[in-house]
DNA sequence: GGCAAATTTGCAATTTTGTTTCGTTGCACT
DNA sequence: AGTGCAACGAAACAAAATTGCAAATTTGCC
């Protein structure tokens, strides 16, 4: 465990809404200099704290994607299955999410296709054509009300 | 519709992934030069292809707080309802995602909790106390296999 | 096709930001 | 008190982003 004192976590908050955020900016507001800070979000970086540093799309600016979501059922839960099945889903580009959960469903998916052609042929990849795959369901997302990776930082 | 050449969608797709790569790096990957690339960021920030620059950061390291994926139903699909409820959800900073979909239920949302106190608080606001949520089913989430905001680029 | 207007580019200079160095301070432990 | 460690800030430095400007490319229109 990595331990977080008062600054980091006023660091992470600030480059978790916006990481463009200068480090002399960052230190102004948090009463620290600019080095600290530097170091502070190397460390962050290093250990892992900082996963990744990405700028978020529009895809309703991108061609209009279409956001699918989806619920999967295993014939098994073998450990060796799900393994594999985890693997599948992470390495295709079109499953943005994939959360692996306790009830009736094994696997809640996020997909992101361009059309129904490419839907039907990522359902028929991804599912029909696994047969650990015992069933699953499908829904059109509508609107994308609030999609973020935010954490929320100020524990109760 | 804003119009994206290649060079932009080859810009969209290195920042999607990794924002802190220097503007010359990413000039030279795709034959700009930097203040062509800088200029072209600019803009897509401006109309909004790119909507925010953020730092993903691990929970796993954030007190290992709990994901919990919710699926609700309304009493009734009035616009006003809906509007309502999506108010409601994007204000909730423990609601990390919220989508609007077709299908048996209406919403579903991914919350991110630090406790089953939290929890159990957040549904009661959520949903027992809102007379418009009809029904709602929650699963804990046992693994985030993938998590990310990205949208696959090289449209079939 | 050819021409003019508007965009977009690259280069060079400037400014801003990020990084390293170095000396100092606070603190736990002997 | 003395030592070692960790973190700090100020200043110097390096790298990156931004701006101004002239040249080149694209676009729209005859």
């Amino acid at each position: 465990m990595i331990p977080l004192d008062a600054f980091d976590i006023s660091i992470l908050a600030i480059l978790q809404a916006d990481n463009t955020t200068p480090q002399r900016d960052i230190g102004e507001q948090i009463g620290l200099s600019a080095p600290a800070v530097q170091r502070r979000i190397k460390r962050l970086r290093e250990t892992g704290v900082i996963r990744a540093d990405i700028s978020v799309l529009d895809p309703e600016k991108l061609g209009r994607p279409i956001t699918v979501f989806a619920e999967v059922k295993m014939e098994v839960e073998k450990v060796e299955i799900i393994k594999q099945a985890k693997a599948i889903f992470s390495s295709t580009p079109q499953v943005q999410q994939c959360y692996y959960v306790t009830g009736d469903v094994d696997f809640i998916l996020i997909l992101v296709v361009y059309s129904m052609k490419e839907y039907e042929e990522l359902t028929q990849q991804l599912f029909f054509g696994n047969n650990n795959v015992k069933s699953f369901k499908t829904s059109i997302v509508l609107d994308i009300v609030k999609a973020g990776l935010s954490i929320p930082i100020n524990k109760p």
